[in-house]
DNA sequence: AATCAAATTGTAATAAGGTAACAAATTGCA
DNA sequence: TGCAATTTGTTACCTTATTACAATTTGATT
């Protein structure tokens, strides 16, 4: 079957310069509204993230900052990170313990990430579906679910392509 | 709506005793039929899961193997948990970077994990339909599933009411 | 423009989580 | 008994994350 490309497909062949700006655009006019500053460290943690389009750990998000001028301590990459998270514009995986730009920011969701065990790449999906099936396997036992991670471990369509040549 | 008890549930009230013997006695008959062996430290482990009833950390852990008279550095711990992770007798919780006892083992699961935020007990959801949304939302984007964490933070049935009050 | 509080960034120190490598002990079996 | 495989113990170290506090920058206000 074939699918549409979409902002939160990651592995669909794109225009990445113009995906990067426009997230970076995307970024601004959000914190603007929300009356948030897209600081120098915040803009290069993001942009950093953007530009590997994959999830990076806090200590290799630091490095880079590092080499554009930044602090060498981990508050330095953990502050911004945790910024961008707070303002729905980064994600955090903890499968892998670490950090990923936020691919459709604005779309107010609690996303379903999947993430391919050979290229590292980070897509999202849609997870409305997932969130109901959640929500009401957990009010069986009772439960309120407030807050969900959802995140698979597989291959995507590239690798999984080359996989079976 | 009322739900019945069940093995997973951990927010029900239930003889928890026998709860805990009998995951044990589970445990043994499991890993006999695999040719696995229930050592002292392993056994020890698995009973410090099952008496917390909740995720704890593997320092955690650790150091109650270490009262029981077992090594007190990491490898002790981490070692038998993996054992205990890898033959489906307990699971590792990313959210919390902790482990908590399989309450259902034997049934060949990928579970579904309630945390609750105040009282940090962990139980397991029946997870089927959430899997196969899952594998369905990924599947539109050609990725293949091959393995899914699925792991909600809110309030169990009791804290709920105790916050209600 | 000068001032001040709030927000942001920098740095040091350290806690918490996790693994690699190898030695010693134990187990199961020929 | 003797030997290989498994398990346990220990050292050393690596990665991830937080606390606390100082220095700086920003924006609003006079």
């Amino acid at each position: 079957m074939q699918h549409e490309p979409d902002q939160g497909d990651a592995f669909a062949p794109h225009d990445h310069a113009l995906c990067q700006s426009r997230a970076l655009a995307e970024a601004e006019e959000r914190l603007r509204q929300q009356g948030a500053r897209l600081t120098p460290v915040r803009r290069r943690t993001l942009e950093i993230l953007l530009e590997a389009h994959r999830a990076m750990g806090a200590y290799e998000v630091l490095d880079r900052l590092a080499e554009a001028g930044f602090g060498r301590q981990p508050p330095v990459a953990y502050r911004a990170l945790e910024f961008l998270v707070e303002h729905g514009l980064a994600h955090r995986l903890q499968r892998l313990n670490a950090f990923a730009a936020c691919l459709h920011p604005g779309e107010d969701h609690a996303p379903v990430f999947l993430i391919c065990r050979v290229c590292d790449k980070v897509a999202e999906a849609h997870a409305a579906n997932v969130r109901s099936e959640l929500s009401s396997a957990a009010g069986e036992l009772g439960f309120t679910v407030e807050r969900a991670t959802v995140e698979a471990l597989g291959l995507c369509p590239a690798c999984a392509g080359r996989d079976a040549e």
